[in-house]
DNA sequence: GAAAACCCTGGAGCCGCTACAGTGTCAAGC
DNA sequence: GCTTGACACTGTAGCGGCTCCAGGGTTTTC
């Protein structure tokens, strides 16, 4: 199996595979005489699981630990645990922000009058005016 | 004013005071003898405008377009309206695959027995064969 | 024997900072 | 006058997670 073949069975990019490689997330695989890379089944299934866990949005540092838990399988499941308690948090969190955000865009987005040009742009004003307001969440404590 | 004060005033950081000066978001301010940077109370203001900017989230480059705007009042409101428009798709966009990534996660999060090491991983074990389920989000179409 | 499609490496670019290293300037205290 | 400390300056490199490019080699197809 050539790279493409790989990138084609996992829907991960060419050099994005290139680029775990050099991370070391995804092993070296043996080379044909010219010089081409040469996977097998179970780098499928590394690159899945690499994919998966990146569509869960984890970074690719905690990814490689989680191989590494693979890889010994007595390891302690605590670890991996705590890993996935952080990951929940920190989208928990950044939920809670987007969510503010939402809220706030809105808000300026209802201040357009939609009367088109010439007179002066509600938008523009508010965010002018919501740079001041101490109030905001964008101002130092 | 020298840039500390900036900073203070404004909760930027003097690094990035001197990022957006770089990048053209915040005009070059003249310089003492010394060649310290002197800001007026016209700086603070564009600064909050951008840091405010920054809180919604928008790209520097969309900042910098609502900067052009504010400095020709008679420009296309509606422009205004489009940019903040896509902004929140923006946000609206990542929001859904925020929660659809914290259902997962919670998900994985039950799978751990919590019996402590030994016995296998309910977690890595879902890690491994959800990667493997056509039906998840991570495959390829 | 030429074109298209694939492969390789190494390095730069993206965003929005952040953190240096190396140097200069200024005010206060001794 | 000298040291110390806080401030200022420039320029460059680093972060994450890719993505793209240049410049080359190989293999398949016509």
């Amino acid at each position: 199996m050539q790279i493409k073949e790989l990138a084609l069975a996992t829907g991960v990019d060419i050099e994005t595979i290139r680029y775990y490689e050099k991370q070391g997330l995804l092993p070296a695989p043996p080379r044909r005489d010219n010089g081409y890379r040469s996977y097998e089944a179970e780098h499928v299934q590394r690159l899945s699981f690499i994919r998966h866990c990146r569509a869960l949005d984890m970074p690719l540092a905690d990814v490689n630990r989680l191989l590494g838990f693979l890889d010994k399988p007595d390891a302690h499941c605590g670890d991996v645990d705590v890993l996935v308690d952080d990951q929940l948090a920190r989208v928990r969190a950044r939920l809670k922000s987007m969510r503010a955000l939402e809220k706030q865009l809105l808000q300026l987005r209802s201040r357009c009058s939609g009367s088109g040009e010439g007179e002066h742009c509600g938008i523009l004003d508010e965010l002018v005016s919501a740079a001041h307001e101490e109030s905001c969440v964008c101002h130092p404590r």
